[in-house]
DNA sequence: GTCTGTGAAGCGATTCACAGCG
DNA sequence: CGCTGTGAATCGCTTCACAGAC
């Protein structure tokens, strides 16, 4: 969606599998075959029309009418996330920010006023938040996802070193501690070698 | 590996694939056959040594020796990752923080001084930093992990919201933004329909 | 001729099921 | 008897290859 917006933007009117393959380290085939998933939005013969596509992808993802979501922990993680999308992102956007701790509550973040956590469940429902961000310490991880569901959220992306998971809500878990801690297993100095062909 | 450690902590000195699955949210199965591309480590009708087990999986990670890794990118991001991994882990702990913007060089974050990017490639490889994370725009993250290369960096994290690649090297992308605008596709009201089972 | 959309083939990863060992 | 370690079966995703539309 990214590279289809910024060629239409460069005024590139259309575009082929192959080519938005090459931009994105994507296979041609792969490209076809998810947007199979959804439908034909090609021409035989000629390919994608850069905007429609890019367009169509928006709408699949649900970005049409620029999402709101529920940004939970104002610390330095929550912050930060809250100003990078404020800045980067224009359809995904801090709807509301929330904190458990008495002192950050009142604060200003990105421009919005930090809320207490006790509120969660009902400014969500107020304010008709679908998606919940976790951006607090894992102990208090679970409580919140709780409160989100309370509120209505369906969509959560948490932030916690915790592997949340409370169906029918669909939680994305993302230990950014982990990653951190995974990376350094391709670090040349190989101290266990692997049976067989692993290395993905 | 931080669920048997927890174990460990808590006193309990043995374990099963099974119990570690209804911990992790893995099947016993996925455990036993992860384990075993890198050998046996467990007694058949027993189950695992806690410790020793935790012990094992942080050697294969790399993880004996602590690891330190060049922040690059002392901004909103960076920051937080900086102070996040200096309180949660003990083990990838950052070795140096480095920036493009003369205002921050010389600033202290989580108790290191900033140093310029140009230093970048031989601060790596004075101080032996063999791990980067890149929390800098989009338009410098491709320049930085050159720089990484060449200060002989083996494994990357990249935060940066560009898809990243440079054999040999390991570069993990991991873009923010990109899981914000995803995680909304799970929202209820789904204006495209998939067109067979997809909502993996 | 070009490039999409898609059945069919291929392949890696997960799950099953059980032999082997304590 | 319990639980690991592992070949075999299964599953689903990716790649191939080509018919169909322009």
């Amino acid at each position: 969606m990214r590279e289809l917006e910024d060629m239409s933007r460069d005024g590139i009117p259309v575009t082929s599998s192959a080519e938005l393959a090459g931009r994105t380290g994507f296979t041609s085939e792969q490209i076809r075959k998810d947007l199979a998933y959804f439908g034909a939005f090609g021409t035989r013969g000629v390919g994608y029309d850069t905007s429609a596509l890019a367009l169509q992808i928006r709408r699949i993802l649900g970005l049409e009418r620029g999402v709101k979501y529920a940004l939970v922990g104002a610390g330095n993680l929550g912050t930060a996330l809250a100003r990078y999308a404020q800045a980067r992102i224009h359809d995904v956007v801090v709807g509301a920010i929330f904190d458990s701790d008495p002192q950050k509550v009142g604060q200003v973040v990105a421009e919005l006023v930090v809320q207490p956590v006790d509120d969660l469940a009902a400014s969500c429902r107020r304010l008709g938040l679908k998606v919940g961000v976790i951006a607090v310490p894992a102990e208090a991880a679970r409580s919140v996802l709780e409160a989100l569901d309370a509120g209505g959220c369906q969509a959560v992306l948490n932030f916690a070193p915790v592997k949340l998971s409370r169906p029918p809500m669909h939680v994305q878990n993302l230990d950014l501690t982990l990653e951190l801690e995974s990376i350094t297993y391709y670090t040349g100095a190989r101290l266990v070698r692997p049976r067989s062909g692993v290395e993905a």
